[in-house]
DNA sequence: TTGTATTCCTATAGGAATAGTAGGAATTTC
DNA sequence: GAAATTCCTACTATTCCTATAGGAATACAA
């Protein structure tokens, strides 16, 4: 996996829309405020979400993002491949097309494991919901408010 | 996980060291033209392997390499390692440090999903071993042969 | 209808990582 | 002594990552 920062920043976007989710739209601004991300970054980021139909966008004043389907409905593996693109099977351009047979029966052996690694992969980032991760970030965000408190 | 071209080279060059466990050295430039994988490069490849204390190496003519451990013994974790560095379980340089404990606690979220991602892939990399590797080359290879046959 | 907030589009730039090349020194065998 | 081989160090080209920037398009609000 190549795992970005950009998914970082995607993810905790996309958590944030959760948290705030069936109200109005968040603006990016907010977001990357609330999360020390660069805004202008950031930017791009929603708009690749866009792209993959993750969220909605509102534009002009009062405007923002929006998820598009309910934080359950949404896995980590859906954001990670949004922004870094498919997960990959296999170290990008490994020369095979131009080898013969026999070569390409060895490398056979290392595709079945990356392919294997793959799968263990996309196998916790598909089980991984915002929702999840939403109500994580409340319960850890109320922890900090007792901690206050005493 | 990283997962570079390095990484495949040094696995296949181990694999090979490995086929010919208990006889001579191997070279490097025979891995190299049997693989398809530049020479020169290779050499770089398996001197990291060495510095890692997977293999050994024997200088001069009739000089090669050599596994220092018996190929069940070696997994493929290590091989990765040894060439592409730890497994990280962090995009690297989140901002971490410079944060309130706020936006520490958001990106706790975050960091116990790397987490498991990571476990997860260092669980299937430290689960295939070397031998296994060799065994299915072998077959493979063995495969090959009966089709000519026909 | 005018101003303002916001997303959207495109370009660019600095820095790191990746993949590879190159020259030659050191060592061992024959 | 010649040849083969590893070892060490440096260099380079390309791509990827992480931004930054300017301004166009759009929508709300007064």
């Amino acid at each position: 996996m190549k795992l970005t920062l950009k998914a970082s920043y995607g993810v905790m976007a996309a958590v944030d829309l959760a948290l705030h989710n069936g109200t109005a739209p968040v603006q990016a601004k907010a977001i990357a405020k609330r999360h020390a991300i660069p805004a202008r970054f950031l930017e791009q980021v929603l708009t690749a979400l866009k792209k993959a139909g993750l969220v909605d966008s509102q534009r002009g004043a009062q405007g923002g993002y929006l998820l598009t389907k309910r934080p359950a409905d949404v896995s980590l593996a859906d954001i990670v491949e949004a922004l870094d693109g498919p997960i990959p099977s296999f170290p990008k351009q490994w020369p095979v097309s131009r080898l013969g047979p026999q070569k390409r029966r060895r490398e056979s052996v290392l595709a079945n494991v990356w392919e294997r690694l793959r799968q263990a992969e996309l196998s916790v980032l598909s089980t991984v919901t915002l929702k999840e991760l939403a109500e994580r970030h409340e319960r850890l965000e109320q922890e900090q408010v007792l901690m206050y408190h005493i």
